[in-house]
DNA sequence: TACCAGGAGAGCG
DNA sequence: CGCTCTCATGGT
């Protein structure tokens, strides 16, 4: 099942003086969407709720989001949570400016992806089918690579909420204003390599990024210079992408997962950070000592092609988990 | 107050 | 190899 069904309408005026400030809004049909766990996930930093929209840029393109999901058997089939019943769900997304191609949100949020076949994948042990449970509809997004890149330099040993602040700052910092319809608040770029590398490293650390603002100017330098080819590491083998990310000063071999899983496709990458972590040992390896390298080879060889999406409802369910204790 | 946060890297035995 | 320490900052 493919959402191929698309209804859009742009205004068509090409030559207004006024640079944005013309709505465009598209419907997208799909299926098992959760947009609030997927942009709220840790994967990506700029999404934030507001009037029941989530609100982002994606690009140079701020946009809105929202979805409604469906009961696929219509009244009185209750809460049944069957797995295998897709349920059928509607995107809605709106933009300041006009657009005819919505490939570049569908490709983001992977729309289209058969999450059924995802799943699939899955090892069946009782985990796993706690977290899918838990999780339903979490997605995961494919990134540009240098934003996912710079996000989870600044990301080490820190809350995913000040990752958000650190990012929301230097955007506003460095980015370039985009267009947004009237009403709304100002919204910028991403900041490119080249201008993050040409900042001071004080002007870096204004933006409360602490040590790892000469890592991020750093590791900017070597991107825009072309030490390490971003765009690239998709077409080559995991071992050699990652190794040349983490090349890159700040980037070891959890962030280079990060990036390899949310920004280059590579489905098997894994990374496991301290959440992960401790939900591996907790679920699969309870009152045993087991080092992080363990850990990883245990995941690589346990849950198979589609691991990095595994890794994703591991981490969603072990973090929603220890918020509904408090 | 003490401890923790989607870590990395250096120094040590 | 595996362990420990430090780095900067804000939240609980």
């Amino acid at each position: 099942m493919t959402a191929s069904f698309t209804r859009s309408s742009c205004s068509s005026a090409v030559t207004s003086a006024e640079p944005g400030a013309r709505p465009c809004r598209v419907t997208l049909d799909g299926a098992d969407y959760d947009l609030a766990a997927t942009l709220n996930s840790g994967q990506a930093f700029r999404w934030e709720e507001r009037d029941g929209w989530w609100e982002g840029v994606i690009g140079r393109r701020w946009v809105r989001l929202k979805t409604e999901t469906h009961p696929p058997g219509g009244e009185g089939t209750g809460e049944g949570n069957s797995i295998r019943s897709p349920r059928p769900c509607v995107l809605f997304a709106e933009t300041a400016t006009p657009v005819s191609d919505w490939r570049w949100l569908t490709g983001y949020l992977r729309w289209e992806e058969d999450l059924a076949a995802v799943l699939a994948g899955f090892p069946a042990d009782a985990p796993m089918c706690e977290a899918v449970a838990a999780c339903r509809g979490l997605r995961l997004l494919r990134q540009e690579p240098w934003e996912c890149l710079a996000s989870f330099i600044l990301s080490s040993t820190k809350q995913i909420r000040q990752i958000r602040q650190i990012v929301a700052r230097l955007c506003e910092q460095f980015g370039e204003q985009l267009a947004v319809p009237k009403g709304h608040g100002p919204v910028y770029s991403f900041p490119s390599a080249g201008r993050i590398a040409a900042a001071a490293e004080a002007e870096l650390r204004a933006c409360k990024m602490g040590f790892r603002a000469p890592n991020l100017r750093a590791a900017a330098g070597m991107v825009a210079a072309g030490a390490v080819d971003l765009d690239g590491l998709s077409a080559r083998p995991l071992d050699e992408a990652r190794a040349a990310l983490m090349t890159l000063p700040g980037v070891g071999r959890k962030i280079a997962d990060c990036v390899l899983l949310f920004g280059c496709g590579f489905p098997g990458a894994f990374p496991v950070d301290v959440w992960v972590m401790k939900a591996l040992r907790r679920l699969y390896f309870p009152g045993r000592r087991v080092s992080l390298e363990r850990l990883r080879q245990f995941a690589g060889g346990h849950f198979g092609p589609q691991a990095g999406y595994a890794q994703q409802y591991l981490f969603h369910y072990a973090r929603v988990h220890v918020k509904l204790k408090h």
